[in-house]
DNA sequence: CTGTGGCATAATGTATACCAGCGTCAGGAG
DNA sequence: CTCCTGACGCTGGTATACATTATGCCACAG
């Protein structure tokens, strides 16, 4: 009965333990994503001893939070013989851009009938923030580029394009500034969203989901085209020749 | 030397370990797909103690299944509660037909491109496969359905759109036989098939994603509109109101 | 009679110890 | 000098034991 009548208590649900294995999957993963792992050529070897050692926590957790690591693509392991960071290949990263391309137009189909002035604000001021130079900040202008397009997918509406797309960005951070850096795409990125934000505004459901289709699949094409340096040494490891 | 100088013992290569995490895992995956979640309307619980028992290993195997398993969506770890299999929503169900539809609407772009009179040929076989009667036998068109929507998707020969609609549809085996049921749905199926097949043999990239697209959101639409019986009681295990 | 608090039980989350392969290195033989 | 073989160590895989916590019941007090 206390449950509106007596609001004299505000404490917070205090996440007792939400998860040991949940910090040490989000500490691995950031690991992984902070390293770059397509600047040397050698396998990336995890130690589970070595991560329970670092992070404090027994063997136990670790591997759980490997199991989710490896169900989500970011390492592999070989029985008998350790974990590895994975190495996307040039094709795998086609096909998640593919797949990104796929959720995105079909979240830009959906955001044309549902957006707001609102909202169309707020794409303009993550498309325009860096439009007077955006190749002075690459980083920054990746981000802002990034946090653009999960914004088209967040006003799709479905909460599941949000949680798929999240993996599959986390994962493409690696290749975001090269190819960002590359035949002056950044430049030509401002005028697609531009485009694109025009589209959602005008509620022109299918110029939308065209317009998005094209700009990440055209990502794609300069990937296929220009990301041979992904597959330098991503198969050097698997039999040792003698 | 003895590879195959000396082929007097021919043992199978008796998959040790490669996984009983991953036995574990299909088994727990393939208990949950089979067991009629949507029949009784209380939480169905898993026991740790009672999985490791009749799968005859430890804990620790069946912690890590479980941890894919809520990775892939169809348990719920509740600390120091248990676990439960997850009762998709009706929201839900209509999210994943909506990625599935943004995945397969891309696929069936990609693949108007490649296919070839042979995969035509295939498609047609799946499609026509129960259009003299699909009310007889609603279980197997059903499967076949399926089968023909997953064929779009692999002709559109990415691997990544594969993997991901296999757990999609997966989640969606509980759905089917009762949407199939309803509105004639089936008979209808079969008349959007042909002409995705259609479109697909004459090369039609925009006109294939259309319908495609147009088919899947048309379940997604059904399912909006007479899918409440999945929210039934989906939650009534938040509080126990005494 | 009802409500609250404490206790007991059980289940999960974690840690540690043990086991089984695979790689590597060294030593011996040809 | 080279090649084969055996042993050692490193690695992950598994099992079991322990601790912490949630839940339900019972007793006592108001």
């Amino acid at each position: 009965m206390q449950d509106f009548a007596n609001p004299r208590l505000k404490v917070e649900p205090l996440d007792l333990g939400i998860g040991l294995r949940r910090q040490a999957c989000e500490a691995i993963k950031r690991a992984i994503t902070e390293m770059d792992i397509y600047g040397r050529p050698e396998e990336i070897r995890l130690d589970e001893r070595q991560l329970s050692h670092d992070l404090g926590v027994s063997r136990t957790p670790i591997r759980e939070a490997v199991s989710i690591l490896e169900q989500e693509g970011f390492v592999r392991s070989i029985p008998r013989r350790g974990l590895v960071v994975v190495r996307k290949t040039k094709r795998e990263i086609v096909e998640m851009i593919t797949v990104w391309a796929a959720i995105e137009s079909m979240a830009a189909r959906l955001a044309a009938l549902r957006v707001t002035p609102n909202d169309i604000n707020e794409l303009h001021d993550l498309g325009e923030a860096f439009q007077d130079d955006p190749d002075r900040h690459i980083h920054d202008y990746s981000h802002a580029n990034m946090a653009f397009h999960k914004a088209i997918i967040r006003l799709g509406g479905v909460e599941l394009m949000v949680s798929l797309t999240d993996t599959l960005f986390i994962h493409m951070r690696a290749v975001r500034a090269v190819t960002m850096t590359q035949d002056n795409r950044a430049r030509r990125s401002v005028v697609d969203h531009r485009a694109i934000i025009a589209a959602l505004a005008a509620h022109d459901a299918g110029l939308a989901e065209r317009l998005v289709r094209e700009h990440t699949m055209g990502l794609a094409a300069h990937v296929e085209e220009h990301g041979d340096f992904l597959d330098v040494a991503a198969g050097d490891h698997r039999r040792r020749p003698g």
